[in-house]
DNA sequence: ACATTAATTATGT
DNA sequence: ACATAATTAATGT
């Protein structure tokens, strides 16, 4: 399930996009007329794919791996807005009325995706039904959640946040292990406190604490929840 | 209730 | 050895 880096070349068949909401709608050979159009691109963890402000030239879909939306703020502070996982859509300028990229999007592990260009856009969402539909039910699905993470800004206290920031990361990209669910990909603590507008200090004072409580367990750059519940406890905390 | 600063230690290449 | 990551305490708002 890892991509092999060395096959330089990846087999396209339907079978990739098939149970895909964007199009699951569509049969066989519409399938195989997207992929035609598509091309293949494997990116090293950590780089970025495209840059906020740039026009918006492709468009992308993540077969394998992690990508986050980051924004960068003038004085070179970096928030990271959501983590796109694989199956999804990002770089979708075209279905937010714009001509640029809202966010940069870097690399979290290494990843494999496909693209195509988005002057091919409205091309494909005039000729194959249910790919508009379906790709904005998505698009309302992160507003949805980057609604809920402004409230959680505004009212929550950092503990709180911060518990909520591991919650959406084990449900999000989590996969079960002996002791616990762990975060699929490497994340630090600078990563986390720009995930909840903390500072890496206080995040890291957060997780000894709750490794010593025994909520989670963390050694370099991985992380995994032992007790779902108790964070769930901790981010609903009253003061 | 939190950030900032700075000093110290651990960990990966 | 070197850079990056993580902890910890002290001090500030």
């Amino acid at each position: 399930m890892q991509a092999s880096p060395s096959s330089r070349h990846v087999r396209l068949d339907e079978s990739l996009l098939a149970d895909l909401p964007p199009f699951s709608k569509l049969d066989g050979l519409a399938i195989r007329n997207i992929l035609a159009k598509a091309t293949t691109h494997r990116f090293d963890a950590g780089v970025s794919v495209f840059e906020e402000g740039n026009a918006a030239d492709r468009f992308y879909l993540l077969l394998d791996g992690y990508v986050r939306a980051v924004r960068i703020t003038p004085d070179g502070d970096q928030v990271i807005a959501l983590h796109i996982s694989a199956g999804q859509l990002f770089g979708i300028a075209k279905a937010l009325g714009r001509e640029t990229y809202p966010a940069t999007a870097i690399t979290a592990t290494e990843t494999l995706v496909l693209s195509w260009p988005t002057s091919i856009w409205d091309d494909f969402s005039a000729r194959y039904d249910g790919f508009a539909t379906e790709t904005y039910k998505a698009v309302g699905k992160r507003i949805g959640e980057m609604n809920n993470r402004i409230v959680e800004m505004a009212t929550l206290h950092v503990e709180q946040r911060i518990a909520c920031a591991l919650l959406r990361l084990i449900n999000q990209t989590g996969h079960k292990v002996s002791d616990g669910i762990e975060i699929d990909f490497q994340i630090t603590r600078q990563d986390l406190s720009e995930m909840t507008g903390t500072t890496l200090h206080t995040v890291s004072r957060m997780l000894s604490a709750w490794e010593k409580s025994g909520v989670i367990k963390s050694r370099h750059k991985k992380i995994t929840v032992c007790d779902p519940h108790q964070l769930v406890v901790l981010s609903t905390a009253r003061v």
